[in-house]
RNA sequence: GGGCCUGUAGCUCAGGUGGUUAGAGCGCUACACUGAUAAUGUAGAGGUCCGUGGUUCGAGUCCACGCAGGCCCA
């Protein structure tokens, strides 16, 4: 009976399939957690995907290098339990039921009841999740697909609404204000995704306005900004400049006053806002009205010393004039020298920049009062001034003069023509006209003219949006920005770059996290209020918010309760309904935003488990994370939320490493996208290439954090390359093994020293392997792991150690020797099962129970699976570098000789006489001598001689050791190269006897130590000659009639043997052999090595007839024979 | 526009702390092996290390400025 399987081809698609059936009929992941009870546990913490689309090729990357590290850790002792979780509020699930019901926005809450509508997100957001959960098992992720947590059930938003409360209690959870595009016709906020839309930015001509802003306390110094919104000027409040940037001071004339002045601007824009025909022009020549207008550029200045400097506003009006540190100069990263003067006019209210920077520098913008005493810009919804800027417009159309296609009221001043009056009306002139006229006259112009640029829209109504400060809820981030900053330098980022650039560039910029959503299919702001927002109540749990409905019965506000019969459901419709009765008596109603759903995700430490409802342990067992993976689109996503929760609710990260993966491109480096048909299918690829070789092409081709060139043929290469030979291997084993019916016992197996070189020399590679594994894989690496696995059992198992040891699995009967190759060949496919299977997990567990089904059958205690195995820790008393070393000079040696025979046109068959190798050490003499049968074997000699300084033939040669030498001597590197370049025979004899050799340097003398040069040979004069990596090997090319003689013979072997098995032979039959040539060197051949070609091809007799016909003819280069091999 | 990543052979990738022949696999060419055989081995050809400057005795490696591709954010 055979004892181990053999397989005459593979296919890895159905490994898959099995391995998947006996996963679940023996429930080998349960096994896996459940066996670990009690060790300590190692947290992993799923990132939900949305199962609303179908996944990707990239899913599979992702997928599979959480998966790797958690098999790792559970192989290494620790209990890892791994929860599965989806994603299912948010935008995408909103955008995609509102195209599948072709609604807007708008329609929900008319056609639709937000019930309704919500009911249909719900159904959506899961319509894939089979699929999912087809991709996850087909790949092997193991995770718990039973019990997974969902963003959108009861007990999940109500720990979302505990936590919102802490952050409430905190003072962390405000209501402020963020620039956001807002439509005044439409009366509304939009999404960037509603921007977004086609048509909605469009190039439209606008009045520019480079302003003239008057230095305080100078004669008629000005610094110049230019805006295409002249509209925003009154709300100015700062300028920007760049700090790197260089600034000139400029002396000419303003255009339209003609008063002579000084200007500032970037001196890169100069050209921009000078004629250059002007130059050369005395300002003392200029007249008022004179086109050419001339200019000096008097001083220059550095950016960062405009920095601070003082300027009077455009529009003094009373009640919006800011106080200081208003109208000041201060630093923008943003600004440049593209357009404009280099100098950006800031209005806090409209533009999210200008809001941001104002605020992290303290600046106030220009709000004013309204009734409630709450800051409020000076343009209102509608689109238009505020009536104390329409007053002083008013006024100043009066004093100047101005008049329009209408008369003007101070409710008039609209910024954008939002009452859509006709532009082609000659005297028709817009807000922003008015304006430039007005600044024009009073010498606060220095250039207006029509730019056309490109503005957004708003899709419903076409008309121009505003950036518009809005009312948000928010979490206020900025005040841990230290502890936030602190957390995340104990985070081990993989790439580190990820975490130190990336995230923590974006923590060092922070700004309070805007968690509001005007959207419908979400987490509620669990925040009651009172009309005038004087009284606030945040409810934080279930029981509380039954609580308060039943004080607000009592109160009269609710006639019943909107759950009552029914399961609660904290989502809108339901919890707008509810009102509440606040401390004082009033009704309290529920602020309509709903959170980021990035906050949903961010708490799924907490929420997974119901904490702190239920599950108090469970949490306390697993938080922090020891491990998470994303993509590294997550930075400001999963990441950022999960590390500010953590931080800000519970002084903790909420990760200890993490590995942000690249994209998966396709392979010319596209990103895929189904609408250009690049993507790639993964059930497709894992029905044609099975997941092993998937999983092992992604994660070795490049690190995960680089973007992956995702091709086919490298998934075909790695099947061929890898999991071909090891496949091989593990075939020959089987093939000999049974045939010898060999079976590994662990208690019969012949020790390690006992076993001869080779076998000792790949164990010990075997257990410096598992240490390189080890090593990478709890550094995160698991790149260099799988290359070092594959390196492996390619190059070192397969071909060099099964190579120069087939002869010992078909030889003869059982013996030690042959015990010992079957032995040592096992352990290392056993141990391979092991080392791949994080990464390789169906393969490695069929060759593990290939190689361990009949040591479970003959009833050892064995795991069924090497997921359940311990790992196996490397034996250092079984790593023998000395040994390594010495079969890495045999390695290359033949690899040396091999060339030689190449060039010399010598055929590995054709035996030759010696190799010399000229050895400057004893310790390498020794180290080759060690391998010298193994050479002398690869590459076909009979002897290797070694020369030393005593042959008198060496040739060596001398060159510095530069590291070393070029600390010492520096800048006379150069000449001591030189000098020891020129040293022959006699100096490098006498540096190697003396230790030292003096030289002379630019006249002075330095001593050279033996250390600091290396010492080679290259040439043996007269004979061929290779060299690589210091080791150089000399061939004796001489082919004696002798030799001639025996490879001719060994030809003759190979031939016959070639006929033997046309002839369709058995190993075991006897054949007579006749030989049929006139050449005199065959006859001899022949004549000298009839045993030997008897014994190689089991012939009983061997016969030179040189009349014989019949037979084969056979083309042996230099001459032809007829041979005849009959069956004895 | 900003932050970050990537750029080395036809392709995919390695190349601590700067050091004098820049490597591997695939592909290609040639050869070998023919008792692992729908397998295997060996050798060879193939390089403007994205560009330009700089630092240095010495730069694929460090710095600056660019270029190209990508991600995230405006």
């Amino acid at each position: 009976m055979k004892k181990y399987r053999e397989f005459k081809q593979v296919s890895y698609p159905e490994i898959g399939e099995d391995i998947l059936e006996f996963w679940k009929k023996d429930k080998i992941f349960e096994e896996s957690v459940k066996n670990r009870g009690g060790a300590p546990s190692y947290t992993f913490y799923e990132g939900p995907p949305s199962a609303n689309g179908t996944p990707g090729i990239h899913h599979v990357m992702a997928r599979a290098i959480k998966d790797v590290f958690c098999r790792y850790k559970t192989l290494k002792g620790f209990q890892v339990k791994r929860k599965g979780g989806w994603d299912t509020h948010g935008l995408p699930v909103e955008l995609q039921v509102e195209k599948e019901l072709g609604i807007t926005k708008e329609d929900i809450g008319k056609s639709i009841s937000v019930a309704d509508y919500n009911r249909k997100c719900r159904e959506t957001v899961m319509r894939y999740k089979d699929e999912w959960d087809e991709l996850t098992e087909k790949i092997g992720y193991w995770v718990d697909l039973d019990d997974p947590y969902i963003t959108f059930e009861p007990k999940y938003v109500e720990t979302l609404w505990h936590l919102l409360k802490k952050l409430y209690e905190k003072d962390l959870l405000y209501k402020g204000y963020t620039i956001q595009p807002f439509s005044p016709a439409a009366g509304t906020g939009l999404s960037s995704h509603e921007l977004n839309q086609p048509g909605c930015y469009r190039d439209v001509k606008d009045t520019s306005v480079t302003a003239q802003f008057k230095v305080k306390d100078s004669e008629n110094t000005f610094l110049l900004a230019w805006t295409t919104t002249p509209w925003t000027l009154p709300s100015n409040s700062a300028l920007a400049i760049g700090e790197k940037l260089n600034y000139v001071k400029v002396k000419t004339f303003n255009p339209y006053t003609f008063e002579p002045q000084m200007v500032i601007l970037a001196e890169a824009r100069m050209a921009v806002y000078f004629n250059q025909k002007a130059e050369g022009i005395s300002l003392s020549d200029y007249k008022s009205g004179d086109k050419l207008i001339p200019y000096e550029v008097v001083e220059n200045i550095k950016g960062s010393d405009l920095l601070g400097m003082e300027y009077e506003p455009l529009f003094p009006v009373a009640g919006i004039i800011q106080p200081f540190p208003a109208y000041t100069v201060i630093p923008g990263d943003y600004v440049t020298t593209e357009d404009g003067t280099g100098i950006v006019h800031l209005a806090k209210a409209f533009g999210a920049d200008d809001f941001r920077t104002l605020t992290q520098q303290n600046v106030p913008g220009v709000f004013v009062k309204d009734e409630k005493g709450e800051d409020i810009p000076i343009v209102d919804k509608q689109g238009k001034f505020l009536p104390v800027l329409g007053k002083y417009l008013l006024k100043k159309m009066g004093e100047h003069q101005i008049t329009a296609h209408k008369t003007f009221s101070e409710h008039d001043f609209y910024v954008k023509n939002y009452l859509q009056e006709d532009e082609s009306d000659p005297s028709y002139k817009s807000t922003d006209v008015i304006i430039s006229i007005i600044l024009k006259n009073e010498n606060k112009a220095f250039k207006v003219e029509k730019y056309e640029h490109s503005y957004p829209h708003c899709w419903r109504t076409d008309m121009p949006v505003l950036y518009y400060p809005l009312e948000s809820w928010f979490i206020r981030t900025t005040a841990y920005k230290d502890k936030l900053v602190a957390h995340n330098r104990t985070i081990n980022w993989k790439p580190e770059a990820t975490g130190t650039g990336r995230f923590g560039n974006w923590l060092e910029n922070l700004v309070d996290w805007n968690l509001s959503r005007s959207r419908f299919w979400g987490t509620p702001l669990p925040i009651w209020r009172t009309k005038d927002g004087t009284q606030t109540i945040c409810i934080g749990s279930i029981a509380e918010l039954e609580r308060e409905i039943e004080k607000s019965i009592a109160h009269g506000f609710m006639e019943k309760s909107p759950y009552e019969g029914l399961e609660i459901d904290l989502h809108r419709p339901y919890v707008d309904e509810v009102i509440l009765v606040s401390e004082n008596g009033e009704k309290m109603f529920r602020e309509a935003d709903l959170i980021d759903v990035w906050f949903d995700s961010g708490a799924m430490p907490y929420a997974q488990w119901h904490y702190p409802f239920e599950n108090e342990d469970v949490f306390k067992e697993n938080y922090p994370a020891d491990f998470i993976a994303e993509g590294v689109d997550q930075t400001r996503g999963w990441f950022f939320t999960l590390h500010t929760l953590a931080v800000l609710l519970y002084d903790s990260v909420a990760f200890k490493n993490v590995i942000a993966n690249g994209l998966v491109l396709d392979k010319n480096g596209n990103k895929m996208s189904k609408r250009l048909g690049n993507a790639v299918d993964p059930f497709a690829t894992l029905k044609s290439h099975g997941p092993d070789a998937l999983r092992w092409y992604m994660l070795s081709n490049a690190n995960p954090w680089d973007n992956l060139k995702f091709n086919i043929e490298g998934v075909e290469e790695v099947q061929r390359r890898f999991f071909g030979t090891l496949q091989n291997t593990y075939n020959f084993f089987a093939l000999y093994a049974n045939l010898d019916a060999f079976t590994y016992e662990e208690a019969k197996v012949i020790p390690l020293v006992e076993r001869p070189e080779l076998d000792r020399w790949i164990s010990s590679k075997l257990q410096s392997l598992i240490l390189e594994v080890e090593q990478a894989m709890e550094n995160y690496d698991a790149t260099p792991a799988a290359r070092a696995i594959s390196n492996f059992t390619v190059d070192q198992l397969s071909n060099w150690y099964i190579r120069l040891s087939r002869k010992r699995f078909w030889r003869g009967d059982m013996n030690p020797d042959k015990q010992a190759a079957y032995e040592t060949l096992y352990e290392c496919l056993l141990t391979l099962s092991q080392l791949m299977s994080p990464i390789a997990p169906f393969y490695a567990d069929w060759l593990y129970k290939n190689l361990v089904q009949n040591a479970l059958e003959a009833g050892h205690k064995l795991p069924q699976s090497v997921h359940l195995t311990d790992w196996q820790e490397a034996a250092s008393h079984k790593i023998n570098r000395d040994l390594e070393a010495s079969m890495q000079l045999a390695q290359n040696i033949s690899s040396l000789v091999h060339s030689l025979r190449k060039k010399e046109k010598l055929k590995v068959r054709q035996p030759l006489q010696k190799i010399l190798i000229p050895v400057l050490n004893q310790n390498t003499r020794k180290q080759i001598q060690h391998v010298e049968a193994l050479i002398k074997a690869e590459v076909n000699v009979k002897e290797i001689s070694y020369i030393d300084d005593t042959s008198g033939i060496l040739v060596k040669s001398v060159k510095p050791n530069f590291p070393l030498l070029g600390k010492k001597y520096g800048p006379k590197m150069k000449e001591v190269a030189k000098a020891i370049q020129t040293w022959g025979k006699k100096e490098i004899a006498l540096v190697e006897k003396e230790g030292s050799y003096p030289i002379t340097l630019s006249g002075e003398q330095a001593h050279i130590a033996l250390e600091e040069v290396i010492i080679q040979s290259q040439d043996i004069p007269g004979w061929s000659v290779a060299s690589e990596q210091g080791v150089t090997v000399a061939l004796d090319v001489t082919v004696t009639e002798h030799l001639k003689h025996e490879g001719i013979a060994r030809d003759l072997v190979n031939r016959i043997q070639n006929i033997r098995k046309e002839m369709g032979m058995e190993v075991q039959d006897k054949i007579t052999i006749s030989i049929g040539c006139q050449d005199q060197a065959v006859k001899d051949a022949v004549n000298n090595f009839t045993t030997y070609i008897k014994t190689e091809t089991q012939a009983l007799k061997l016969e030179l007839n040189g009349k014989l016909k019949e037979g084969i003819l056979l083309d042996m280069d230099d001459f032809e024979l007829t041979v005849k091999v009959e069956k004895a």
